[in-house]
DNA sequence: CAGTATATGATTGTCATACAATTATCTAGA
DNA sequence: TCTAGATAATTGTATGACAATCATATACTG
């Protein structure tokens, strides 16, 4: 059914960090729960699937104990959901789901510009504006592979800038959710021009640290992603 | 004297809920979690506190299974830290951990009260508003098991109203993990004073279904209570 | 034939046990 | 006193077992 092999996986290092002995003993069941994360957010499992231990166990190579584990992992991060006596089930969303989940991530990445205005440095600032540029040269380039990881990096820099890890986990573990709307990838070429002018608005709003500014950009930023999507899942229905 | 009432009362309330079979089917593991994790928040395992498998499942007279199942739950909503090989660990919040928790509570209940004075019914606003008179009324009282009651009321008919569950589960995720900051309780005392008035804002507020000023007042009330408990914590280090 | 009851099988929930890998603690020797 | 090695304790993982529950197929009854 799915096939993964996390054996080369995991070995990107950070060099960027001091000189801490990159010990990449993550335990098994550790491995099993990115592994199955991973799967679940690129929907390889679509939601409704029910997943059996058996079946994983022979799929990942590790015994029931370490799959349970990792089970319970993704239950509490609402990307499976328990049914007592019948095994855990791939979250389907509703649109009321897709509705509250984008509302928070709006709040929350609101509070990361605000943030970002008050506590980035000004080399994060700059980062900020070079990757912003960096985006605006590849928004021609339709391949995913290639904007998708500069989107990556830019909101990385947004996190860190804003210094709060509290929040920036919580937009991630709403994101993984998120995707599970996305059943196939929705074509991002028709959103990439408003969407490089909501990019360029946080971008000056960073530039003069204006946090009333940035906050409403990034508001504004998610509020059009959730409006570019949620057609899609009325229609899906 | 005997309130006669009482019984009738209780069986009006639940009269309109739905007749679902109350199975108290939780799994062990499930009331394990529940369990331990009520435990950590009432501060009953310090933080800092090597849990042991062996002895929770003596404590909890469960198998070794349950427990670490359980333990993988609560690891997840950032209540133990798992250092690999040494077991679990009750968090210990830093000062900006404590920081960055009230950020986000602030930016979440904020987003409630928006959402409450878009979506709620007057039968919630009316109840929020009867909510707020019975704290005012009990609010010399001193005995916190008195008015935690009340002021858990008032929140969940905040939560309710605002119809967002994905928020509603954050926050009191977010709750919990604060409540490890709470040593020993606060006296709640010198913080009635003006924490009845944000309440009241709050109420006035969301009886005018405004959203905006419901927004600020939420966040308000969160800020407030952020600057009551950070002397604490910068003393107690 | 439809519908129901029963038997059968599959799956989860829980426990007990085992053992390697790792960490903590103690002991003996310098 | 300090260190190194030995010993004990704890976690990580696997396996087997079995009851409880759910799903499916089969047989029975009207």
């Amino acid at each position: 059914m799915v096939d993964l092999n996390w054996e080369d996986e995991n070995l990107l290092a950070r060099r960027d960090e001091s000189l801490l002995v990159e010990r990449e003993n993550l335990t098994l069941r550790q491995r099993s729960t990115d592994i199955l994360r991973q799967a679940i957010v690129d929907n390889r499992f679509e939601p409704g699937t029910h997943l059996k231990e058996r079946e994983l166990c022979d799929l990942l190579g590790v015994s029931r104990t370490s799959i349970r584990e990792a089970l319970r992992h993704l239950e509490s991060e609402h990307l499976i959901e328990m049914v007592p006596h019948r095994g855990p089930v791939v979250i389907s969303l509703s649109v009321e789901d897709a509705i509250n989940l984008y509302q928070v991530r709006a709040a929350l990445e609101g509070l990361v510009g605000e943030l970002f205005a008050a506590h980035a440095t000004d080399q994060q600032i700059k980062a900020l504006e070079d990757k912003a540029a960096e985006m605006a040269n590849a928004a021609e380039n339709i391949d995913p592979k290639v904007i998708l990881p500069i989107i990556e990096n830019f909101y990385e820099i947004l996190f860190e800038g804003s210094q709060n890890q509290v929040c920036t986990q919580i937009i991630q573990s709403l994101n993984a959710r998120i995707s599970l709307l996305r059943r196939k990838s929705l074509s991002r070429k028709e959103r990439a021009g408003p969407m490089m002018k909501e990019i360029s608005k946080i971008v000056v709003a960073a530039s003069k640290r204006d946090a009333g500014a940035l906050r409403q950009a990034c508001i504004a930023h998610v509020k059009s992603a959730s409006k570019a999507v949620m057609p899609l899942l009325v229609a899906r229905k």
